[in-house]
RNA sequence: GAGUCGGUAGCUCAGCUGGUAGAGCAUCGCCCUUUUAAGGCGAGGGUCCUGGGUUCGAAUCCCAGCCGACUCACCA
């Protein structure tokens, strides 16, 4: 358990003090009515002089992340989730019993306090504090003033102190919010209805993905949490749901990297009537309206490298993307042993067995996907590939598909969808022959969905975005660990 | 799964070829009513990740394990 250390105790201590003198150090209801952010944007300009005139009142409450004390005077630094403001407590102005409390006061306690804005002779934005309410007294030490907390595992499994500690996370997570909530506006204006489908599938479906199994006792059934979810939204497209959108957790039982959290947040969105030329112009939409409203500009820095997120984006089919990047004929396309020469030349490590669309589809991901550091749809995959996918009217082999990249990282999937019941249930098919064959990511049929497109599903186009990725690129982070609030780890002991 | 690096006070970190465990911040006591990494004087605080081994003696060397980071593999 805890271990009892010195400083704890001490905090004990000041906490019955707290009691004796009638204070409690849990305290209840206490009406905020300025926050620190707000109070500097109006004020924080104001003249030492302006602000003796205007005799500003405010109300803020925060936890104390700075104190210096000066005998019977104090100045304290509130940090209550917009911004950081100093107040000043001084005897004084506060009288016997406040004074007391203040003299207990410890790093990481919460306080409310009431009082007037004024400046420091050394002309900081000061909050002068007349009356002093205790909110909740910390019991644990905070991280050194200076460095803050680094021990990165300590960041991820005690993150409530990272964010306390590092204000540069705080704002990352509210900059992921802003994203998100950008998302839904965006797409509820364009008459997207939100809607939410199970997390837990009977059959894992809409992704090639180890999933997670559970157990519902009650049923006696073995269910999968969801690795995507695909097959729900087109059922609710089948429903009479024009537009629906779905932002929520994907559960993969793969392994952890700074790109890969076995849990992560996905945006899927299907659109009836379109195709995915549609999404595309939708995308670039998204992403620039997104990147304006959230960080005021559509040139990013992510890691080094300048990211125009300004339209359009590359256009680049799949195919001409693998020939042109490594100068390669268009027969390798269609024959396995060139492609396979092609491969081994190129020093693209491949079985010699594997299939002729395997061996592409390796080349792609060693040579092309690197490349792709600006924004690049790349179009037009093959059908093996691509099981829930339209053909290609020009050329059935391929889809109506397209996969985005920023930053040499997969960060959506579309495709105009697979409407045909029968083309599906034989594309379901050469997927469960492979998961027979020993594929564990293999598709399964799933006979329920199959049923559903036989009522009809209109034509549809539907995209997948990675949110977690989306806002490593917008925030600048290299690791997934950086903008998921509570990353996988082991479990602790 | 493999390799590399790391785990020492609440936090950030030193600690060399083995010889009584250190600093800054934080804490405690005293002084200090405009500081901002406040300052001054004094004090307390350690399962050196765990378990073995070598040795007169191990934070330090060796072995095994635990935890983490990074790279690679895996993840269409």
């Amino acid at each position: 358990m805890d271990e009892i250390n010195d400083q704890r105790q001490q905090r004990i201590k000041k906490l019955d003090q707290l009691r004796q003198m009638g204070v409690a150090p849990y305290g209840t209801r206490f009406e905020v009515k300025d926050r620190a952010g707000q109070l500097t944007r109006l004020h924080g300009e104001k003249t030492k002089e302006v602000l003796e005139q205007e005799r500003i009142d405010c109300t803020i409450a925060g936890r104390i992340v700075g104190l210096r004390r000066f005998g019977k005077a104090a100045f304290a630094v509130l940090q209550d989730g917009s911004d950081r403001l100093q107040v000043y407590l001084k005897k004084d102005t506060l009288g016997d019993h406040a004074h007391q409390i203040s003299e207990g006061l410890d790093l990481g306690d919460w306080i409310g306090v009431t009082g007037i804005l004024f400046r420091t002779k050394t002309n900081e934005f000061t909050v002068e504090v007349k009356t002093l309410t205790f909110l909740s007294k910390a019991l644990r030490p905070l991280p050194e003033k200076w460095h803050g907390l680094t021990d990165v595992e300590t960041r991820y499994r005690q993150r409530y102190v990272d964010l306390i500690a590092n204000p540069q996370v705080h704002q990352i997570f509210a900059l992921r919010s802003r994203i998100v909530s950008g998302i839904r506006a965006f797409l509820i204006e364009r008459g997207f209805l939100e809607v939410e489908t199970p997390m837990m599938h009977p059959i894992p479906g809409g992704a090639a993905a180890k999933p997670f199994v559970t157990h519902h006792n009650a049923l006696g059934a073995e269910l999968y949490l969801r690795i995507a979810p695909e097959l729900y939204l087109k059922r609710l497209i089948v429903g009479g749901f024009p537009r629906v959108f779905e932002i929520n957790r994907n559960f993969r039982n793969e392994g952890i990297s700074t790109i890969h959290n076995p849990e992560f947040t996905m945006l899927e969105f299907y659109v009836s009537y379109a195709d995915y030329h549609d999404l595309i112009v939708l995308t670039e939409e998204l992403f620039g309206r997104l990147a304006q409203d959230t960080l005021g500009t559509t040139t990013i820095d992510y890691q080094g490298t300048q990211i125009n997120l300004g339209s359009p984006w590359r256009r680049w089919s799949y195919h001409q993307a693998i020939l042109e990047v490594n100068s390669l004929p268009p027969s390798v396309l269609t024959n396995r042993d060139e492609a396979l020469a092609a491969a081994q030349r190129l020093g693209v490590d491949v079985s010699p067995k594997e299939s002729l669309v395997n061996i592409l589809n390796e080349i792609f991901e060693e040579t092309v996907e690197p490349r792709l550091q600006q924004p690049t749809f790349i179009t037009d995959y093959p059908i093996e590939i691509s099981p829930l996918a339209r053909r290609k009217d020009s050329d059935p082999s391929l889809t109506d598909r397209f996969e985005l990249y920023i930053a040499g990282r997969e960060i959506a999937n579309a495709f105009s969808e697979l409407n045909d019941p029968l083309d599906q249930r034989e594309r379901f098919e050469a997927q469960a022959a492979q998961h027979a064959a020993g594929d564990e990511e293999a598709h399964r049929v799933d006979e329920d969905f199959l049923r559903a497109l036989e009522y009809g599903m209109p034509p549809t186009a539907g995209e997948g975005i990675g949110i977690d990725r989306l806002v490593m690129l917008f925030t600048n982070q290299a690791s997934i660990r950086d903008v998921v609030l509570f990353p996988q780890l082991r479990p602790e002991k």
